[in-house]
DNA sequence: ACTGACATTGTAAACGTTTCAAATGTTCAT
DNA sequence: ATGAACATTTGAAACGTTTACAATGTCAGT
């Protein structure tokens, strides 16, 4: 029994026309209680499942929505996922998931298929969200989405952010509070993350704003976790720094890393602080200090946004929340100068 | 222009029926040249897009697979799902993501969900393999799927995933050959994860055939991060054990958290093991010594055996692959009896 | 010129729903 | 009895595809 049963069989098993088997299952309060149970038996008799894509077709809505993230790897966006899906969940829509791997040139191909799916709306995590053809194709197709962890310029879209210059700023000065002079800045290609980018000037303002000389910044690809041959130059020799900045706390976690393999202690030798507030940051020694953004709520504002968007509503929001430092031990005192490392 | 354009508006533009556009999107090399350029021309002019729903009403398959796993939030499942997303892409496949919280209750109705959506298979870690009605409900439906993670006991059913209970036993040797004589499991809710259970009876035939007593147990909700309370009585005392076999990397790491927090070292007080092999536990320090599985290749995998079901295959094949001991710092030699703690 | 083979295109019937307009049946005040 | 008002049900036309089958046009061989 392969659940081939239809909509016409069941009629006919219950003695009714399909109008009101198809009434019973989106209407049955329109329908006598007598006919819904026998409607109703014959369905569980049949074991009828309705055809979602008949009534798709018919339908202006598919209840659906697409995803599309740069990677499920980083738990970052893995959480907000988990959040869209809940929030989906309860709003019975179903959830189309795909990935870039941070690379731009895969997401134009990954939102065609989305919206070859017909999705009622989308839910992007894009590499750059200012000019972006994406985002022009969405508005050209008129299309409902919203933007998450992008933080466009543009206000005629909907976005869901913390102030990504802001936190590296502030993570920035937490640093330079702590006595830190000498500072570099880890974070992921520019190319791949505009988040990457705006933290990167919130860094050099951070800095400017302190006197403190150009801003030194050490680019590595996304998912790199093997940072001892990056970082080398900053953490060895004459010009070594005293703290990293890192854009992504995967990135700080696997900084920390490669300053122990540099024979360093994390905030000893190097303070590192990161942005994003992934739960493993909170469980590691050293605590790892970071930027925290509640990921997962994001997940589900941005589909309650969608939500919305998707219903009519015609100015797109945007949402920039306020991050939180947490109270981490990657960071500590600056080493003073006179004890100089090695 | 919001994308409105149907195929019969291609064909009227391009001056051919509907038949010969539908002919120039499936098999191109069945129209001659000249006409498959006007009507591209024609699609391009009027931005269309076809209709999937209205291809999948009339076709039998709708080349999309259904995913349900217990959370995003662990990157073990997360990491399983950038596999198979991965996959499915490169074979066309539209991915449709659902999570169950842990929650057996919930799974069914997810599984309905994705069956509504008339996915052509699905991939599943379910709370239970054995004796599942989701499972009852695919074979009577005769639904394609593949078990990821689950290691079920029937042999009718595809799956991947490693030997559970066989790495819990490793570990537990590996510690054993340590000289620690004093362990416990901390391990996820049985009814939530029959890995956990497949898990600690490993842990407990490696005590037995080592001579040692009865295994301890520490069972914990998944998700749950803080330990310090559960752990309190394993980890002070006269039965202080030295140290903790963790069905899950993401509780061996909450684990080691919870030991600091007790103002314990590991591994010098307690070593610590984990299952799963998610990345972070290799950037952390002490680097978590885990049970490893390649979870990302599994996700694709998963995808590869889906496909070869939903192409008719018939007999389901089943893979158990070989885990490896990482080489962690995170377990070492046991404390010696006669240094005793505090 | 006629035939058959072949290339190209078109016609029309599905696929399983939803929903409008119309039909049928029932009740009740007149 | 009649008809208005209402409750319940039905018939039939979409929705946008795919595809079997038929139709048309072309051309080589006779």
């Amino acid at each position: 029994m392969t659940s081939k049963s239809t909509m016409r069989e069941v009629a006919s098993k219950a003695g009714v026309s399909i109008a009101t088997v198809s009434r019973v299952i989106n209407s049955p309060d329109e329908v006598p209680t007598e006919t819904v149970e026998r409607v109703r038996a014959a369905m569980r008799y049949l074991n009828y499942r309705p055809n979602i894509n008949g009534r798709r077709l018919k339908m202006a809505q598919t209840r659906s929505v697409g995803v599309l993230v740069p990677t499920m790897a980083n738990p970052v966006f893995a959480t907000s996922v988990q959040g869209i899906e809940q929030a989906a969940h309860e709003d019975g829509l179903t959830v189309l998931l795909t990935s870039s791997n941070y690379d731009p040139q895969r997401e134009l191909g990954a939102v065609s298929t989305l919206l070859n799916n017909r999705v009622d709306g989308l839910i992007l995590t894009l590499a750059n969200a200012d000019d972006n053809p994406v985002i022009d194709l969405l508005k050209a197709e008129n299309i409902p989405f919203v933007l998450l962890f992008n933080q466009p310029a543009r206000k005629d879209v909907a976005s869901i952010s913390v102030d990504n210059a802001r936190s590296a700023y502030d993570m920035t000065q937490a640093m330079i509070a702590q006595g830190h002079r000498s500072l570099a800045m880890v974070a992921g290609r520019f190319e791949s993350s505009d988040r990457s980018k705006q933290r990167f000037e919130g860094f050099g303002k951070a800095l400017s704003d302190a006197g403190l000389g150009a801003a030194r910044l050490c680019q590595v690809g996304f998912g790199e976790t093997e940072l001892f041959t990056p970082l080398k130059s900053f953490l060895t020799g004459p010009d070594a720094v005293t703290g990293l900045v890192c854009s992504t706390d995967m990135l700080a976690i696997a900084a920390m890393s490669a300053c122990r393999e540099h024979g360093l202690s994390v905030p000893g030798d190097v303070s590192v602080g990161g942005i994003d507030g992934i739960a493993v940051g909170g469980l590691i020694s050293p605590k790892l200090c970071s930027a925290v953004q509640p990921t997962q709520e994001m997940g589900q504002q941005a589909l309650a946004f969608l939500r919305g968007l998707i219903r009519g509503q015609t100015n797109p929001q945007s949402l920039i929340l306020p991050h939180q430092l947490s109270t981490g031990e990657s960071i500590g005192p600056a080493r003073h100068p006179s004890s100089p490392r090695l």
